[in-house]
DNA sequence: ATGAAAGCGCTAACAA
DNA sequence: TTGTTAGCGCTTTCAT
């Protein structure tokens, strides 16, 4: 805190010392019209010496538009989301634009609140990267007062553009990975109902493995919660129920480290005796032990394609289609998984010593 | 995005159809004065059916007051910032603030980039947790326009309020910790010097180190980056000089988790054979295995507590102290420390097989 | 090439 | 209790 705040100089300010009218700064500022060489040295020096900035306020009040981009997120504590806000950041900065971000911390109501908020605010457009979202808020932002895109999550049939991960094949890649070493006994963590990825995902694993032969019944499947604790929970119940499965897929890799913890818990070697694969590819997922082997979802891309098209959207409104862009996921092999244990009493569940 | 972008209805809107003047529907929604019943019935009723929002760019312009803060931080892809950041959020939405954020991605240039951002945006204050700041930028700070609270920084002199932890303290805790665990050869992994945390948390670390008897010689340092390879590095490094410690301090968690990545590649038993311990209390501090003790920073008081002070200065300007608070370390004992190993030859690098 | 004037949407004196 | 008026700082016709 300091105790020198002036009130900044305006236009004004700067066109009397200059000599000139407001209307001359402006254009000189803007740089539009031909001001005369001196004039506009004239002014600049002005602006100069009295450390002039214009005021966005007073700009955007006048121009209809702030150059804003509202953006909410599920939760930024959620590793997945501080990429994805750095890429839409800089993409937003890139065309000019800056962004306003809001967290929800995974609740319906702040979704509203920061929409409130943004409009309020008059925001250009706006960016939801968030699924908690009622169907009542879908509808309004179908008739939304700015443009809008949703970005990994489903808009519900709301008439937004969608940028989302290719989900189904995500979930694919992941089967393949399993069942291409050697796995036949697979068991899948799912997330929460309310995360519109969980489905896609689960089905795109689940056609895989029929693909493959293996029908749905062989399929041991447990609800998690999509974080650390829900993988742990739901790997320490896998464990118990004795399955004998070879291999867990997990929604995403917070609940495929949590499966990790149980399964060093219960001091099964993974991936000797159990392969371990998440989704997302969060920092965290090179950092655990054994390093995991992840299908991730390119959060940067995602942020920077929705920037990309709300910008396109408010440089031509007219063309303003809803579209939607599938962003493929992509496997990365690391730690965690490996060929399937070839004695059949090397499985989970009965290696666990209890 | 939507074809149904309308111009929003503004006061003069719902003025006209509830058929009074603009002052007092500014009056009513505003819960100001005592309207009439029934005017103000109307009013409520106009602006409801015309879905009126007030424009906070024309509020802001006339009040000379955005209700707006900015926050600036080092990188909000270092985990160590999302707590801080939902913290600051809600404490400035208690207030009747919201946030604009700007993460610098570790570039004082990014930083002066927001800083004319935020200022050209008329925010009412600023809070910078960043250590990545010239000295320019912190003598410009020092006659900020608006108030300034540093967090999580020193403010190189500058006439700010600074909220920190007590990285002193916490050094020191984080030596105790070992000490008492019978540790006498220890090992330092720095940060950069650029950090402003580093240098407090080390000499906490030494001095600590030096009134429990050990002279600074036995004490073998080494710098990381503050990052997992730096830890990585930096471990590898120990581990070759062969120096025979058995418990190592890091700058922070993530160099700590990058050094139980060497230790697992060394296949050196973590805390049988050699302690770690972290710094900060990151969300993966407690996933990794094993499980990392760390000497723990509150993110969210630091928040907090930035935002108060920015908002105590804001409503009285006058008494604009630049004060500041130092917010305690705790103490997480996880697995990754335990007693010194007590064989002479069970050491670090001797251990090692290599 | 430059200036005068209007107006963006709101709030706050001041009048009535 | 309510309306009239001015003005926040800027951009942009429309004149000159």
């Amino acid at each position: 805190m300091v105790t020198d705040h002036r009130t900044p100089a305006t236009i004004r300010d700067v066109a009397e010392r200059a000599g000139v009218s407001t209307a001359t700064v402006s254009r000189v500022l803007a740089g539009v019209g031909n001001p005369k060489a001196d004039t506009a040295a004239a002014v600049m020096r002005a602006a100069e010496e009295l450390g002039y900035r214009p005021s966005g306020v007073a700009r955007s009040l006048r121009m209809k538009r702030t150059q804003t981009l509202g953006l909410i997120v599920t939760d930024i504590q959620n590793p997945f989301f501080p990429e994805l806000v750095q890429a839409a950041d800089q993409a937003a900065r890139d065309r000019g634009y800056s962004i306003i971000l809001g967290s929800a911390a995974y609740d319906e109501h702040r979704v509203v609140e920061y929409l409130e908020l943004m409009v309020d605010r008059r925001v250009d457009g706006l960016i939801i990267a968030s699924s908690q979202v009622s169907d009542e808020t879908w509808r309004w932002l179908s008739h939304s007062p700015v443009p809008v895109v949703v970005a990994n999550a489903e808009a519900n049939g709301a008439s937004v553009s969608v940028i989302t991960s290719d989900n189904r094949a995500g979930g694919a890649m992941s089967a393949r990975h399993l069942l291409g070493l050697g796995h036949r006994r697979l068991a899948y963590i799912r997330g929460f109902d309310s995360f519109t990825a969980d489905v896609p995902r689960f089905e795109g694993f689940r056609d895989a493995c029929r693909d493959a032969g293996i029908p749905d019944d062989d399929l041991v499947v447990v609800r998690g919660d999509g974080g650390f604790d829900g993988g742990e929970r739901g790997m320490a119940h896998l464990l118990n129920a004795n399955a004998g499965v070879t291999a867990v897929a997990c929604h995403n890799d917070l609940t495929a480290i949590g499966a990790l913890r149980a399964l060093r818990s219960a001091r099964v070697r993974v991936p000797a005796e159990l392969s371990v694969i998440g989704c997302d590819d969060i920092a965290a997922a090179s950092w655990v032990v054994p390093a995991l082997t992840t299908v991730g979802q390119q959060k940067a891309e995602m942020g920077t394609a929705a920037v990309e098209r709300l910008a396109a959207a408010l440089d031509n409104p007219d063309a303003a289609e809803p579209a939607s862009v599938v962003i493929p996921m992509v496997l990365r092999v690391r730690e965690s998984t490996g060929p399937a244990p070839q004695a059949p009493d090397a499985v989970a569940g009965q290696t666990a010593n209890r």
